[in-house]
DNA sequence: CCAATATATGAGCTATCGCTCACAATGTAT
DNA sequence: ATACATTGTGAGCGATAGCTCATATATTGG
């Protein structure tokens, strides 16, 4: 007899068949979540898209909250990915286009999947369990913090704490609800001033 | 016979009887939400707390949906009037005065039942019920709008709608990310500054 | 007082959903 | 080949939720 399956703190996928399992499993739920919303996203139906059984669903998380915690992670990891690169990139760059480079790789990491960031954004409930997506805004602006730091005598700023915490929550939402709500203003003509203004925007906040 | 009750789109409460019993609704509505979160607010504890049965409930609401929708649309109103109000106070301000005023209102105006705000801005689904709330949103940026337009020979800007809503939106979110997350900016030495640094952020932005 | 209408009641229906569990199949080590 | 661990299966359980409807009560106008 199998030793007593610990029925939900599921271990992480070992081997290749099983991690192909998870694999589908999470791509599954992000197109029912995109097709069906968070609501009548059901953990069947998503088990059925992903060509799994439910109890194989089970297995590998114990909860609906779970998966779809997980499908927010790693869709927030992608983005969180070219930020860590963006800001390697410019970490000896000038203010202004350091914040200009910062501006444009948040229009593109909203562009990564933007039907499931507005199901993540707008209908998945902020649970404790999303702490792992918090994390990465704390881990951005620990990132813009230090860029900050090292090029403090080019700035004008009293508390870093308070001035990195404006900067990514204000090019953060300006993005976010740009890219959501205001197609108008990402046309081709548009959307290069959009980023001048948004760059200008924190540039000016930022600069003596 | 009484005429066929048309089973859904009731109508508004006109006598006043009734219009305690929605009274009631809302306001049991908007706490249950607080004290259990959407998914567990159901149409019967919110009934029962009301101390209204839940086929008064379904005479005013036509779903739990549109319930939460009318307590979120309410709780908006609520901030839309202190706006509109500091609006036509500053309206012949000079643009940092008018801006400081604007900012300090934001703050204020998160500070409107914030354990409601909360939930309604992390648990309830944005679906197309709350149209109504979307619209005071662009009230204020139209109102923001009118202000620039008036204020223009102060101001250096281009385009007066992506003004406004680059203003409106990173005000809001700044506010709003600030009083739900962010309780260390709002401590009596902390709060000037964040309310000085908004200002600056957008006074420098607009300025000439 | 007496219709006629407006408002209120709550037992219970229907539907669905998240999730379990007993079992089967597959992979691996000896 | 055998034994054991890992992985996969899916019918169906228990729970709860949203909502209806037949009926009762209150209010109003004539």
């Amino acid at each position: 007899m199998p030793k007593k399956a610990l029925t939900h703190p599921r271990k992480t996928a070992s081997q290749a068949r099983s991690r192909l399992t998870v694999d589908a499993l999470l791509e599954a739920t992000a197109r029912i979540l995109v097709k069906e919303g968070y609501d009548r996203a059901s953990t069947n139906k998503i088990a059925a898209l992903a060509g799994v059984s439910i109890g194989s669903l089970y297995q590998y998380f114990p909860s609906k909250e779970a998966l779809v915690a997980a499908v927010a992670e790693r869709h927030a990891e992608r983005a969180m990915g070219l930020a860590r690169q963006t800001f390697a990139r410019v970490a000896t760059s000038p203010v202004e286009t350091a914040l200009r480079e910062l501006v444009t790789l948040s229009v593109e990491a909203h562009r990564i999947d933007p039907e499931l960031h507005r199901v993540l954004a707008e209908q998945v409930p902020r649970t404790g369990r999303l702490k792992n997506v918090e994390a990465l805004t704390r881990e951005a602006q620990g990132l813009l913090r230090s860029y900050l730091e090292t090029h403090r005598d080019e700035l004008a700023i009293e508390d870093l704490d308070m001035a990195a915490f404006i900067c990514v929550t204000t090019v953060e939402s300006l993005t976010h609800d740009a890219v959501l709500d205001h197609p108008e203003f990402l046309t081709g003509r548009k959307l290069p001033r959009l980023v001048d203004d948004i760059t200008r925007l924190v540039a000016r906040y930022l600069r003596k």
